[in-house]
DNA sequence: GATGAATGAGTGTTCATTCAT
DNA sequence: AATGAATGAACACTCATTCAT
């Protein structure tokens, strides 16, 4: 038992804590409901007082995630996204980002960077939770998956991603070539760093900090896979290369 | 029950397909055994027969895999690089491969897209397998795992590739920050893709060429985030940026 | 289903007795959870539940047999044996017990009849017990065996009977002899005569009380198998014959 | 595997031998066809070749056994019973023997002994089968027991024993009592003997032949449990001590 | 809130045995 | 005489879940 699941907070932080530990390390399935009680440290009776179900308990805690995860996009977006765009100093367009002045893109790449670093430590604290939705993203018949999260990205006005951005620039769109690759190079990396982070350190005996910050570097360094000229941001034309 | 694994093959390879089909759908500890046997229409005694236990048919799975990208790895290395450098036409030095020639280059850039495609279609054939791979990965106490696929980048002789170039230039090394990012950027999305494309074209009713298109483009793309000038690739002055 | 197994008692206690009814009858391996579940007529996951596996369900069992032995060793030796030598009225010595009057030693051979009896009557009482005992004693790697029993006959103080006489008699001891003798000619024919007991009456359509009767009186008669001179018992000059 | 039962002799005689050696460990219930198979170095399914099945393999080592322990009471009797009393040197009684002259007795009681002697030799050379028999014996539903031993006191002409002195002699006759003597005084203590052997001298850290000495001695001596008086040896009298 | 006892369904695994070759 | 493949039944053991208290 880790002491710091035993005795402090309610019952049922203790049961969720046990259970986010437990799952990212054996896995959901591989989980059984007297373990969690005995590393919470409470009845196993007990968990079914809090919780519908052993599915309950995943749900409870990955839906956490979700939640969390979608507050710092829509806060990203608000801040600096939604009012340039409605000053008229960023035009979104099918290819790149234009943006009025050079200052202005200078910000929103300044910004950019502060929101992946956000964006890091936010999942380096969940990274526990993360590993167990990678992993439940991958079996079938799941409502909580990884894929999910591409809502966001989804054209219609459910989505409020979307919605702040349409209400400022009407012409604004995604392309499915834009989802494949912030799926892929963005969302996926992310998440599997998390997810990774103790095993990889452990595996290749490398230093926390160290590992942070050659991720970050490259995910800035992602940005110059864009075309940088003027004040555009051009992401679509990577096949020139 | 498939009709694709009742009756086709020894009933050993149809205890193997069947357990690809439903680790990748169920994960391993989701899967039961009389599940397996059903699926493969065998006796379920027969599976013990021909494999230790449960987790011998799994070791055996993604023992297969991990032989076959390596191999294609060596192949690549061993075709494409090894010979350059014997000629002395490249150079690997810690930041940049230097040719002494822009064909040479130009050959390298084009043999590596090819290489990438390869892979792809590698990853796709056994993208069920490669599921199973990622999920797996994330359990603790495992053998087999995505990180174990890093060993090839060791800085010892019993790596194979390491061998192979050390062989031939004597100053050749890997840089923490390569290995961080040959994994997170590279290795991860390329898993992940496998492992997520059949979700991701049911979710977003994508088509596969296209999906492979625009991977497999960004793949190319990201080359770019190295730094091309005159003959040489430079690959870890992105800090620049 | 037997009718003095199903319903008496509490849970634990039924599966205890519905073990030993198995055990004794069929032997340990020859055993199944299953049987002695539908014999003591509970669910067969009850068993795990109070105790840890099938072995364990054994394991409980002997050690109370064991336990209930040794205590009617240490009584008889405390009450018996200890005073005696206490107060100098009988000196062990290695080749006979040296009484200072005949009283005493007639005495002493009364109380040993009268321990025989106990014994016979204990182990009668639990010859179902014994009887795993028995056959479970010769199987490999066990722990709980009728050698263990001679535990009581070590010459050092972790066994509590030789620390009683030695407590009051610093020059006792055992040989190895004695030891052989007491255990093939002693133990093993009380333990064969409980594990046989039931078998014999059947096949020599015997009466219990004749059994017992007969097989007491060849006990007491063995303490002649011993040289009675004066008021001293040798037992170790058997040679002579 | 023991390096003496993989390729020496006949595959059936291999197939025993494993059988021997593995019953005697792990009791019959607790070995496997796979291990007698793996043990014996033969294909697990010659051993039904040779044999009905696993039972039957069990039958044909006890019968071997029962038929060299017959074998051997029986040269004893016709050797120095039979003739002593077809001679009318020795008489037969309830509750002695009663010689002619004090020679003939000494000549018995020395046969008597080295009779002992051999039946000691004998069921240590079989130990392991006498283990085997030991634990058998005691399960329900089996044909081969320990007590079919006892027929051999059965007072009637199928009992070989009986007969051969029934012929020399119309009055002899076994008594309740001499039955139980021999049986739990006699046969036990020997066959526990063979079947405890190695284990004691393991436990006791004993030398075998001083096992073997102490034994012997104490068997020898029991015949002083019966009164000798003149020429005259009886055995049902101890109850006068 | 909390718990000890209980359960039906199912787990991975092993078994003795068979049979075509 | 010998064997690799196959099987139905059973094995010890565990599961998520329930419920009376």
């Amino acid at each position: 038992m880790k002491p710091n699941c035993n005795n402090k907070g309610t019952a049922k932080d203790r049961i969720t804590a046990a259970a986010i530990e437990l799952f990212s390390e054996k896995g959901f399935d591989g989980t059984t409901i007297n373990e969690i009680a005995a590393e919470a440290n409470v009845n196993k009776a007990l968990i079914y007082y809090y919780f519908k179900n052993k599915e309950d308990v995943l749900d409870s805690i990955l839906q956490t995630l979700f939640d969390g995860f979608v507050a710092m996009s829509l806060d990203f977006i608000r801040e600096h996204v939604a009012g340039l765009v409605k000053d008229g100093r960023l035009n979104i367009k099918s290819d790149c980002f234009c943006f009025s002045n050079k200052d202005d893109m200078a910000v929103f790449i300044e910004a950019t960077n502060a929101y992946f670093e956000r964006i890091i430590d936010f999942v380096l604290l969940h990274k526990r939770g993360y590993r167990i939705l990678l992993v439940e993203s991958l079996k079938g018949k799941r409502n909580h998956t990884l894929l999910s999260y591409l809502d966001y990205f989804e054209r219609n006005n459910d989505n409020p991603i979307f919605k702040i951005i349409k209400d400022v620039d009407e012409d604004f769109n995604y392309t499915n070539d834009m989802v494949v690759v912030k799926f892929f190079f963005g969302l996926v990396p992310v998440i599997n760093f998390a997810a990774f982070f103790d095993d990889f350190i452990t595996y290749k005996q490398m230093d926390e900090q160290e590992l942070r910050k050659f991720f970050l570097r490259f995910m800035y360094a992602l940005t110059s896979a864009y075309n940088i000229s003027g004040n555009n941001i051009y992401f679509a034309d990577y096949e020139l290369l």
